[in-house]
DNA sequence: CCACTTTATGTCAACGTTTACCGATTCTCG
DNA sequence: CGAGAATCGGTAAACGTTGACATAAAGTGG
């Protein structure tokens, strides 16, 4: 029997008896035989890799996407190969080499690396087949897959305007992810449809984390007037947000209102448990890891459309009240 | 010039002269090219691939077990493959045929998978090698790399014992979990040591889940004498445990002491922040990863114990204080 | 019963790289 | 200047699998 007829057993391939058939894969069940990976992505073209970086450091964040990726991928036929990668907007290139050197068949591109023009320039160029997730920027380039960040920025300032509140602090993420940008502009929505003014003193500037986040909503809590409420644009800058306003002796959401963004973790072991924007990572990741496939193994029909929207999800919970209110 | 001279020049081989391997590397460059990491890996008989498995659910757990993976991979050479698996107690063997077949040079072993004698057995069978992190039996097989949990329980278990805890409820994680078994010893070593006898019916069984941690603790808070303080085998569950009690309206700590596990991101957000034992799981799994990799390389020098233990360090934060404290 | 189709099995080459080996050129030193 | 060594470049084979193609065997219809 040649290794011929062995591929075609094992594969399921016609043109073998089924006598045969069954033998081999006794035979390599006995052995504990598996087909040499290498030889077969060498023969195919392909590695059967699928990878994904990101860059944002909340865990829940992170683990959302894999499993989601992951999600799709559980047939075992594609791997998932995790390459976090620092600072992407300041060497995008490197990122780019790195990537290419990975040998994946395909990317999953998380913010903010999936909004970095050189990168895209390279993948493409080298013919590296990648799915964005919720990028800002040149949406219609790749497969995309969003949340319409301004619909729920504005969604949630709208929320805490219709309870009342004027002056209402702003705690921005990192700049250079493209969510911030499409939630502020979310927020001015909402402020400029119901006429308020918005005060850009109050709008100040973390980075994601917890404790750039405490720093600088202390920095709008021992203002003078205080911001009744504080719109933060992640979970954990509102969780140290409400620790700021507990270390300055106040109450949330008595004397403070704080609304958080993406339902993490966090959002709801905190407490009071956080009003937030459920963003759906996972879905998200599972929609761009099963188009990315489908355009691997050319199945994809073309006329599904590439950008998708995922829809928000804006959940109240007890972080958030009338000014004043018990 | 033959593909031979090529690869001698990007692999700074000897016997190419300067002057070609400059020219080499810059047309490399110009053109983009990367060697094939199939037919790399299809001749040296490796895959580059690390794998790393796991089941906990918590997502700072897996985040930490791979940045510390990750830390260790950086130079690009191999590249990690997360593969987690829900059940494995259940069924090993299907965890054991999906590790094979994803072509893997060695693969990290987080628990509950590390602790499956039928895995451990089919890997050795097929010669992959691995390194289990913080396993609880069979401590001399393969690499391993553990904290002393024994230790550690002990030592928050003093911790309450100390301050003039006496009724001391206690929330085990699931039991297939090798660390819940070790924890709940070092509980038991504590109570001993100080001659304190344990009411078993204090003991109950959680599955390191928020959901199930507050249903259960709060079984406990009903209960006529009502505990002064509750150990958790993680902080999930404690996080939990706090909940349950602020519902009940019991002040931690003036009520209730709660004392967690795993120093996670939760520990330090919730409120009050938790007691809980810090396990470098982002050193551990790094060690695991450099260990498994000097091994692979055939850099083991055979003098490098096999099992290595990393100390754990007792977190004393907000949670806890003697009971009825103010 | 022969020509013809279908089915089963085998042979060969190819995927892109590296290792082993060989011949040619250049260098070193007596 | 010549012998031996070191250096440089090249050729062939191998890694394990699969696709294209060939051959053999079996079934089918007139």
């Amino acid at each position: 029997m040649t290794p011929k007829t062995v591929s075609r057993a094992l594969n399921d391939a016609p043109h073998v008896s089924e006598a045969v058939r069954q033998k081999v894969k006794a035979a390599a069940e006995e052995l504990d035989y598996h087909p040499n990976i290498a030889a077969q992505s060498l023969i195919a073209r392909r590695s059967f890799l699928i990878g994904l970086t990101y860059e944002r450091p909340s865990p829940s964040y992170v683990v959302e996407l894999q499993n989601g990726a992951l999600g799709r991928l559980e047939d075992g036929r594609y791997r998932l190969v995790v390459l976090p990668f620092s600072h992407v907007a300041s060497r995008p290139e490197e990122l780019g080499r790195l990537l290419l050197r990975a040998g994946l068949d395909g990317i999953l591109l998380a913010p903010p690396a999936c909004d970095q023009p050189a990168l895209l320039n390279m993948l493409e160029r080298q013919k590296l087949p990648y799915a964005r997730i919720t990028p800002h920027s040149e949406l219609d380039r790749g497969i995309v897959v969003t949340m319409d960040e301004t619909a729920a920025g504005q969604a949630v300032a709208a929320h805490l305007l219709s309870m009342g509140h004027r002056l209402i602090g702003i705690v921005l993420g990192d700049p250079s992810h493209a969510a911030s940008m499409g939630r502020m502009e979310g927020y001015r929505r909402a402020f400029s449809e119901l006429q308020v003014p918005i005060d850009e003193s109050l709008i100040v500037t973390g980075d994601f984390t917890y404790d750039v986040g405490y720093r600088v909503a202390r920095t709008l809590l021992i203002r003078s007037p205080r911001p009744t409420a504080i719109l933060a644009q992640n979970d954990d800058m509102a969780v140290a947000a409400i620790a700021a306003a507990r270390d300055l002796g106040l109450a949330v959401p008595h004397d403070l209102s704080v609304a958080g963004f993406d339902n993490s973790e966090v959002s709801r072991t905190a407490w009071p448990q956080l009003t937030t924007v459920n963003q759906p990572v996972r879905q998200m990741a599972w929609d761009a890891a099963d188009r990315l496939i489908a355009a691997l193994d050319g199945k994809s029909d073309g006329t599904a459309p590439l950008r998708r929207d995922h829809a928000h999800e804006l959940l109240i919970r007890a972080s958030t009240a009338a000014p004043g209110a018990p």
